[in-house]
DNA sequence: GCTCCTTGGGTTTTT
DNA sequence: CCCAAGGAGC
């Protein structure tokens, strides 16, 4: 594959104006990217004056190592590849003054934001419970804030979740800016207001990008666009690449019509449609084009067509309950690595050539246990990240705490962890303090000892402040990070709290602990960043604590992190209504602060089948064991209207007959299935 | 009175 | 797995 296609080659040559690149999967859309870049070197455009934006560190990170071969390490490490967001960190850091901060920010992760809002809530005494729906709040203020509607001009609805977002929206920015920080959202919609109002600022920025590219068009929000349109406005030399049929963060604020109204936006665009795909075999791409060819949404039409030709048919799979259809996964996974018969032309796989992919992730929870118990060997995307586990987090607000003590929100987390005897009561006497005398919430603690709380409770917090101003010291005067840690873990008594715990829990925090440190460590020798970066970094999640891509492993995935990969051998598991698409967007919660429907499941099944080369798996089970009973399950609308001779129908056996009840259950399904 | 620990119910998707 | 309620203990 040296050459590229004409289409691909019209796409790379084309340097200059506005283009929209129609991408479809597998396509080669990276590789056009990464040709138009070397391209725009060669030609002598400064490798720091093009800014490519992708959606993910990892296809940030992925195609920097790509860029490296074409244009050198050197030019390669010039340009600017980021996300949006870590694009946004760079740009307030740069500009922290404009923010009007007082020289610094904290940056608040989903988890910090969240707790914000319950304190907000609590002290406007909304009741909080586990029946509120705490998202609903979080999403609706996000949606507000990345379409530029500030409170005073949010529409007025009747639902009880808009009015208290509504109420509480106002508050949570005014507390954000009391703390110095920025959440995600922030880390773009602040560039834009700031490149609004300040012309000098609008002005540097401009003239620092000659090219500008973005991947994954369709996921962009009305934020985003609006970055970009500030940057390239006065060359317009803009680049995008995306797939419309691939939109599936709507739910999120992503605007399709971004990528379908491009060429409005920007006069005179060129377009490219790239659909030769490269990456599946035949009877997968008439999979892929009957499934997206049902779409009810506005589209840019494409059909792929594919250049690996045929191959085997895609396996339609109909298993007696979940149980079975994780079992049937495992027993066809080792199969398949043996080159048995489930392997077309006995080819033995690796697990590596391998993914599961299903629509959320507690799906995989249950696979997780299969896999151990059979012996395969896994890795898991998204999820539940090192960096989200509490224990992780702790420490990170320990350090988030020694590289700026005036980050509240972490001082407050870390001030009864351990636990100091510090609980609601002592917590409010020192914030009393602090309004009274007009203190920040770290001053007043300094003062501790002249406060009305238990003189145990007074001790306990000096020390903790102590042992954290001797870390900074110690930090400054240059010693390494993952010692200064594990001295301030123990003297805090984090280190025998994590020890106590003699469970299995324990030792699993334990193991999350020595990855962080493995994290600190390679910080230590390569001594590139500061402190305040590397945290920045692992609250965008930059950090990734380290990948292996040589281990050999089957890949665990949601549909929405899978896509931009691509796997030998997909198992698409919980192919059935409820799942896919999801009860949630079928029929929509009044909680849901952004309704998607059901086309935006469809593009989510349509991005895992297109995940496949060479063999796709369709399953799904019949029944769902629950309380001694199977309750039924139908098979997914997306199953329907496939071409006849692109798939074949396989029904796994149970391993033990159907008892009396999933006998009359199954009949009943059958009855139900033939009245629709 | 205040803090700590256990228990039990609920979980779409993510930068 | 994460959080709020509720009861025991200081």
């Amino acid at each position: 594959m040296s050459g590229l296609n004409p289409a691909q080659a019209a796409a790379v040559e084309h340097t200059d104006g506005p283009m929209l690149v129609l991408a479809g999967a597998g396509s080669g859309k990276t590789r056009v990217i990464t040709h138009r870049i070397a391209r725009l070197v060669d030609r002598g455009v400064r490798p720091s004056s093009i800014l490519a934006v992708s959606f993910t560190n990892k296809a940030a990170a992925e195609m920097r190592e790509r860029m490296i071969p074409l244009v050198g390490h050197e030019d390669a490490h010039r340009l600017w590849l980021s996300t949006f967001h870590s694009f946004g960190v760079r740009f307030l850091q740069e500009e922290t003054r404009a923010l009007g901060y007082e020289g610094r920010f904290v940056i608040f992760d989903q988890g910090d934001c969240v707790g914000l809002l319950r304190e907000l809530m609590r002290e406007e005494g909304i009741p909080t419970d586990r029946s509120f729906d705490m998202m609903a709040i979080v999403s609706r203020i996000s949606l507000w804030k990345n379409a530029f509607q500030m409170p005073g001009n949010v529409r007025e609805i009747d639902y009880e979740y808009d009015n208290i977002a509504r109420a509480i929206y106002p508050l949570y920015l005014e507390r954000l800016e009391s703390m110095h920080a920025v959440d995600f959202d922030d880390l773009v919609v602040r560039p834009v207001q700031i490149m609004r109002e300040r012309e000098d600022l609008r002005k540097k920025w401009r003239a620092r990008f000659r090219h500008v590219m973005i991947d994954e068009f369709q996921d962009t929000n009305i934020a985003q666009l609006a970055l970009v349109k500030q940057i390239v406005d006065e060359h317009q030399n803009i680049c995008v690449v995306g797939d419309d049929d691939q939109s599936i963060y709507g739910w999120r604020g992503a605007d399709v019509g971004n990528i379908l109204d491009f060429e409005k936006t920007f006069r005179g665009a060129k377009v490219v449609k790239l659909e030769m795909n490269y990456r599946s075999r035949a009877p997968i791409l008439e999979v892929a084009n009957a499934v997206i060819a049902q779409s009810k949404t506005k589209r840019h039409e494409k059909q792929l067509r594919p250049a690996r030709g045929s191959g085997p048919k895609v396996r339609v799979v109909n298993t007696p309950d979940t149980t079975a259809e994780i079992k049937f996964v495992a027993r066809e996974i080792h199969d398949l690595r043996k080159g048995g018969d489930a392997s077309p032309g006995g080819v033995p796989r690796k697990y590596k050539d391998i993914a599961i992919l299903y629509r959320s992730n507690t799906q995989a929870k249950l696979f997780e246990e299969e896999l151990r118990v059979a012996g395969i060997p896994y890795r898991m995307f998204g999820g539940t990240q090192l960096f989200d586990r509490k224990e992780v987090k702790d420490i990170i607000a320990y350090l988030r705490v020694v590289n700026d003590p005036e980050d509240e929100l972490s001082l407050r987390r870390i001030l009864n962890t351990p636990a100091r005897g510090f609980g609601s009561k002592a917590l409010k006497t020192v914030r009393a303090y602090g309004l009274r005398h007009g203190l920040s919430f770290y001053q007043s603690l300094r003062r501790l000892q002249t406060l009305d709380v238990p003189v145990r409770t007074a001790r306990n917090g000096m020390d903790l402040l102590s042992a954290l101003q001797t870390a900074r010291d110690a930090l400054e005067t240059g010693a390494p990070l993952e010692e200064v840690t594990q001295r301030l873990l123990e003297e805090t008594g984090f280190t025998s709290m994590i020890f106590e715990d003699q469970t299995k829990v324990g030792e699993r925090r334990r193991e999350n602990i020595e990855f962080l440190m493995r994290t600190f460590r390679r910080f230590d020798s390569e001594r590139k960043i500061s402190l305040a970066q590397l945290l920045a970094r692992i609250s965008l999640r930059e950090e990734t604590g380290e990948e292996d891509d040589s281990r050999d492993e089957i890949t665990l995935s949601s549909l929405h992190s899978s896509k931009g990969l691509e796997f030998n051998i997909v198992f698409l598991i919980g192919c059935v209504e409820g799942k896919l698409p999801h009860q949630r967007t079928v029929d929509p919660k009044l909680t849901d602060a952004a309704p998607t429907g059901v086309d935006e499941e469809r593009r989510l099944f349509y991005v895992g089948v297109t995940r496949a080369r060479d063999l796709l798996y369709l399953t799904r089970a019949s029944g769902k064991k629950s309380r001694g009973r199977t309750a039924p399950l139908f098979p997914s609308r997306f199953l329907e209207g496939l071409p006849d001779e692109s798939v074949e129908m396989y029904t796994a056996s149970a391993e033990k007959e159907m008892s009396p009840d999933e006998v009359a259950n199954f009949a009943d399904m059958i009855l139900a299935k033939l009245r629709k």
